[in-house]
DNA sequence: CTAACTGCAAATTCTTTGCATTAGT
DNA sequence: ACTAATGCAAAGAATTTGCAGTTAG
């Protein structure tokens, strides 16, 4: 890990923010990894490669992140929030999920069908010009019982 | 407020439950009320009737009835459960959400709700099968800035 | 140099739990 | 009567804040 793409310094350091090792390796943690990680898990990642780094900076940066719209924040209900940075690594793909309200399984789904895609463009046109809202992302989560639990 | 439909009753007594007091107007409450009300809202409401019922009663309740399947459980992002009778009162209907990142506004909007039920009939279809899945439930919300924050 | 950033510990906020009491059935 | 349900106070868990020391620009 080294500085990331030449364009996030730039994007840090233009908005009036500093491009530090913490936030490097944030960045770069989200950007490897599956997708869905709460805080904690965020912060064991850093901890291992640089142990100086505290867990209350792992939050301030996963907010100034989510404020820079770098890294998008969601929940499962479980009473922790998921992080999950917005321009993917190789290898991941948007994906919906599947709740297990029995076990707390999540499934995660990228094979959407073709109603799911036309529904999402009908709905994002539709809301951003009624509302003059600026889409950036959604959530769908599908929330029931798993084989094992019903 | 009474004792509710008779039907009620009668599910919690055959599920082996008691139809107590806090019961019935905490459903009360989130029937009459107009959705995404937090824990202390629900309390205050409750509170406001019958003094002598507690927080604690109102989120072991609260609980229950999303086990029950008559309550939907779910989250804005702010670190604060949202819950949502299943059963709406009149004048009101099934909506999705728009929530605003920039100042947390969260908009209802119900328009084009008959298409979008219609692919998420679909949808939901598909993944049943798919996963094997019981789906009982489902959350919609878009993300973005509102026209104040953009 | 200096303002942004950081880590630690303490504080907050939301939610859950232990336990003695109350109340449906 | 029997046991689920309740309220209170205390505990727990996730996240935020105050502050003094550190570091990027």
């Amino acid at each position: 890990m080294k500085c990331g793409p030449p364009w996030l310094r730039t994007k840090f350091v233009s908005a009036g923010y500093r491009w530090t090792l913490p936030r490097q390796v944030i960045l770069d943690v989200l950007q490897k990894s599956s997708g869905h990680l709460s805080a904690e898990d965020i912060y064991f990642a850093v901890h291992k490669r640089y142990p100086a780094i505290g867990l209350t900076t792992v939050y301030r940066t996963l907010d100034l992140l989510v404020q820079m719209g770098l890294v998008f924040k969601f929940d499962f209900g479980d009473g922790r929030a998921r992080y999950e940075s917005i321009k993917k690594g190789k290898g991941q793909k948007h994906h919906h999920h599947l709740i297990c309200t029995g076990c707390g399984r999540v499934i995660d789904y990228t094979d959407f069908i073709d109603e799911e895609i036309e529904l999402l463009n009908l709905t994002e046109k539709e809301l951003s010009k009624k509302y003059n809202f600026k889409i950036l992302n959604h959530i769908i989560q599908f929330y029931g019982l798993c084989d094992k639990c019903k």
